[in-house]
DNA sequence: ATTCTTGCAAAACGTTTGCAATCCG
DNA sequence: CGGATTGCAAACGTTTTGCAAGAAT
């Protein structure tokens, strides 16, 4: 239902195949793989419909693509903008919250005159459990 | 010569490949995809060896792999570490050292028990330039 | 009605791998 | 010499694309 309605909100039409996507990203938390993301859906939408999908949805600043340097793409909602704590050893991925992140962007503006629009930033290492 | 000594020192068999491989990028400031390097090589080295030496240097620590979210590597020699800003509208990639970094990680230590052992950071927006 | 969306299959792209020949120390 | 390295070709996984059929407004 409220789904349906981000779809009209944000001009596009609604589709079994889309609100199936949106449906499925508001119940993960993580930032999910398309591989992934076609499986769970059970053939509700053929592997490239979903591409075409979540292009669609980046590029209107639905949902946030993720890189994590694994040689394919996550994708979650935009919620409010934060990073993740990728474990190492266990592959678990935390959200983290980095404020100081627009006041090193204003640094660079300033000191360099670039003007950045959006930036990647994301942590690796080992998580409190796989510490012991 | 002395990209010779630096395969020795890392405890590497010293082959043209290599040399050659090193030689490109002691030139190069900006990170290069393989393609580029493969070519730049003009036929002194597979394609495949050279994704194998790259892998290798990554390990070693001699070279950093670096991801623009472009669907494909880039690589730089290690030199002080450093981010990127990248312009959306020419391409162009400039070097920006973020100092504030190693204070946020600990941040996440403290905070989240998380025990970070490398990051990506990479920023896009407008250059100097193309902001006329 | 007509534009947008989808499924299917094929292709494109970056990357990895097996294997036999060759090179390096 | 013997293990490490390379070239070649094939395979791989992810992503993109062309096109005809179907669905949404």
């Amino acid at each position: 239902m409220n789904n349906q309605k981000i779809l009209q909100e944000n001009g596009l039409k609604s589709t079994p195949a889309r609100i199936a996507v949106l449906d499925f990203l508001e119940k993960k938390s993580d930032p999910t793989d398309v591989l992934t993301i076609t499986e769970s859906l059970n053939s509700q939408a053929d592997q490239a419909t979903i591409y075409r999908i979540l292009d669609l949805f980046s590029k209107k600043g639905i949902i946030e693509r993720v890189e994590l340097g694994e040689g394919k793409h996550r994708y979650e909602l935009q919620d409010k903008h934060h990073h993740h704590l990728v474990c190492i050893n266990c592959g678990s991925i935390e959200d983290v919250e980095v404020e100081k992140i627009t006041e090193i962007e204003s640094k660079i503006k300033e000191k360099k005159g670039f003007l950045v629009k959006s930036h990647s930033l994301e942590f690796f290492g080992i998580c409190r459990n796989c510490q012991h």
